[in-house]
DNA sequence: GAGCACTGC
């Protein structure tokens, strides 16, 4: 794809050797300059370089380029529909940032907004993606090494390019949207960005974020440690957003149970308000569900001849083809009524929207490193996940918001959700940082610290994995190649050895199915027939057999579609695990491990996987529960296992472990014992805990 | 015989 501009801004500078802008506060730029740039323009994007100077933002184009000149960070707070996120990396390239040696990088949360807003400025500059403006996000680069000037990035794929080139040297400016959201990766890419900047001056940083955040990541930044105002490094610049306004509307008493409240409040919106769409905020599937199934049957007692509504749910774990109903307008004459988990909150949008019902809750995960346990737990929102749910009811005009709780409980809610660093498993990202030459991890320098205990427990696998020495150092090449998977440690554990058992193809696959939510689909009116599928690809030993078993299938079916349909497969995911694994065998092939089939020796193929997993082993209790070998901690086989079964194995190990009613482990295999200590000598043989306690003391 | 928000590399 090659760049397809048929006309240059008015500041390009093809030839500067470094990112100059033409606006410097002596000099600043006429307004005329500035408001006519769309007289350089081709007539047919007259229109749209209108459209340009018409949002918010347009009027801070100027001040934006100054203070980017006199400060090494910018944190702008702009609100939905400012119109930052496609303008302002077009300002800076328009203005100088830009060269034949500097490009722009922006980064969004998700892969969705990454190809949206670089479609849109691709277009607004008459170009195409892939020309001047590119974007890149995993399994998908369409970005032109020698033309693209603007790049649109996921978070994830920065870290990973900070891997290949530490100081990031290609990028005049770095701006992270959306950086409120406080995801992993990009509070990862805030600290590595100030590592970064104390090597790279030059570097600029800008940061978009909400209100709340704003004056956290601008002293993150700012290196000034005198009291002299005029010594920041870092600013911040408030941009008005366009939206509505929106009515909020709290109960008088603590509601006691927000499913039935939410069914009688869509029929009272319907009853009584003016037409416009209506979505309701659930924690979950189950949920979701259920209220749905409750308003088609209030719906059929609507009064004859009263306008319809049509009730549709939406959740991550729906169907493709069912969360697509959602974006269609609804009928003549009919009210859309969409029941929806938090996916409603960020990551889709849905137009027509007018009404929001907000039960006030969320379910996250949380993780407890003492067990290593990840659980979901339903907790309130914070004020600024109220918010944003509100705000989803100002789109097209005014609204209102219901939320499900007093005024009081609002006022008690936290303001932000905890950032996910401080929540998740830190062995990943543990190994990433090391990998960086961050060997002191637990003195980064993180926006938000983990919880030591994360730290520690993480370190302690590393080590047990063998990516890190005794002293905490990265060993190489184990640790080094293990960094470079795009995949949790025990899984790149599994893959780096399948070479020495025989059975990396086997191992390819299995790695890449494991990555997959929801393979087995069932739905609620076929749930037998689904089960009856399932048990096709069903072997003793365990899940991950079955799950290769799905995945060679899958294949020797030539990938179609309508088997995975009778079959009860998620077709999406499947194609989705032969991307993955294509990825993960090239990386195979990088560290040259031999591509070979054990040929159904699944012997083989279970000890491989014991090599990566040893860590998550567990026995068979009298009770008939199980019980971790290394900590005696109680857990489940889930029901959704093959080993759900009357007679389940002595040993096992598995995947994850998932917390609900019972800590339940998903995706379990059947292993020999004399595995463990033959394959994890150093875990299983030396784990006293004074040796261990004097291992972390290494470390730390 | 139980039930899993949402991203991302």
């Amino acid at each position: 794809m090659a760049a397809n501009t048929s006309w240059k801004p008015r500041f390009w500078k093809p030839d500067s050797e470094r990112p100059v802008s033409t606006i410097t506060p002596e000099r600043p730029i006429n307004g005329e300059d500035i408001s006519n740039a769309a007289v350089y323009n081709p007539n047919s994007f007259l229109s749209m370089s209108l459209q340009r100077q018409k949002l918010p933002i347009f009027m801070h184009r100027t001040n934006i380029l100054y203070l980017l000149e006199k400060y090494e960070t910018v944190v702008i707070v702009g609100e939905t529909g400012s119109g930052k996120s496609t303008q302002i990396p077009q300002y800076l390239h328009e203005s100088g940032w830009t060269s034949e040696k500097w490009k722009i990088c922006v980064t969004q949360p998700r892969r969705v907004a990454v190809v949206t807003v670089a479609t849109r400025v691709a277009e607004e500059r008459g170009s195409f993606v892939g020309g001047e403006v590119g974007y890149c996000i995993r399994f998908d680069d369409c970005c032109n090494p020698e033309g693209t000037r603007v790049k649109f990035v996921t978070d994830g794929v920065l870290l990973r390019e900070t891997m290949s080139n530490p100081l990031l040297s290609e990028y005049s400016v770095i701006m992270l949207d959306e950086a409120h959201e406080r995801t992993l990766h990009t509070d990862i890419m805030i600290g590595l960005l100030k590592k970064i900047k104390k090597k790279r001056k030059d570097l600029r940083i800008i940061v978009s974020s909400a209100t709340l955040d704003a004056e956290m990541f601008k002293e993150f930044f700012n290196t000034n440690i005198t009291s002299d105002r005029s010594k920041d490094t870092a600013v911040i610049l408030s941009v008005k957003g366009r939206s509505y306004p929106v009515d909020i509307h709290y109960t008088l008493s603590p509601v006691p149970d927000y499913l039935k409240s939410t069914v009688d409040t869509v029929m009272g919106i319907h009853r009584e308000e003016p037409h416009g769409d209506i979505l309701a905020f659930l924690t979950g599937q189950d949920e979701v569900e259920s209220v749905v199934s409750l308003l088609i049957e209030r719906a059929r007692s609507l009064p004859k001849g009263s306008p319809h509504v049509q009730v549709l749910p939406m959740y991550s774990g729906l169907p493709q083809t069912e969360q697509m109903l959602v974006f269609k307008p609804p009928p003549p004459n009919t009210r859309k009524v969409v029941v929806a988990t938090n996916i409603a909150e960020a990551s889709i949008t849905i137009n027509g929207i007018v009404y929001v019902i907000d039960c006030g809750f969320v379910k996250i995960r949380a993780y407890s490193p003492k067990a290593g346990v990840e659980s979901l737990v339903v907790v309130p929102v914070s004020k600024a996940s109220a918010n944003q749910r509100a705000g989803r009811a100002g789109r097209v005009r005014s609204g209102k918001v219901y939320r499900l709780y007093t005024e009081q409980d609002f006022v008690s809610l936290k303001p932000a959700t905890v950032p996910e660093m401080q929540r998740c498993n830190m062995a990943a990202v543990l190994l990433q940082l090391k990998c960086l030459g961050i060997d002191n991890v637990l003195r980064f320098n993180f926006p938000a610290r983990p919880p030591a205990h994360n730290m520690i427990r993480g370190l302690e696998l590393l080590y047990a994995l063998g990516a890190l020495d005794a002293n905490g150092k990265l060993m190489d090449p184990l640790g080094t190649n293990m960094a470079e998977f795009p995949t949790n440690p025990m899984i790149a554990k599994m893959l780096l050895s399948s070479g020495e058992f025989g059975c990396s193809e086997e191992i390819l696959s299995i790695a890449a199915m494991l990555q997959i939510q929801n393979i087995f689909l069932s739905p609620s009116k076929q749930k037998t027939a689904a089960d009856n599928a399932k048990r096709k690809f069903a072997v003793y030993e365990g899940d991950h057999i079955t799950l290769l078993n799905v995945y060679e299938a899958f294949l020797k079916f030539k990938k179609s579609s309508r088997w995975c349909h009778e079959h009860f497969l998620n077709y999406k995911g499947l194609c989705h695990a032969v991307k993955i694994r294509e990825q993960l065998k090239r990386l195979l092939l990088q560290f040259k491990v031999s591509l070979i089939s054990c040929d159904g020796d699944v012997d083989a193929i279970s000890q491989c996987i014991v090599s990566g997993f040893f860590a998550n082993a567990a026995r068979l209790h009298p009770s008939g529960s199980y019980r971790t070998v290394r900590d005696d901690h109680p857990l489940h086989i889930h029901p959704t296992s093959i080993l759900y079964t009357e007679t389940p194995p002595q040993w096992v190990v598995y995947h994850e472990i998932l917390q609900t009613s019972k800590e339940y482990m998903r995706d379990v295999t059947k292993i020999d014992p004399s595995w463990l200590y033959k394959l994890a000598p150093q875990y299983y043989e030396y784990g006293t805990e004074r040796e261990i306690a004097a291992k972390r003391a290494k470390m730390i």
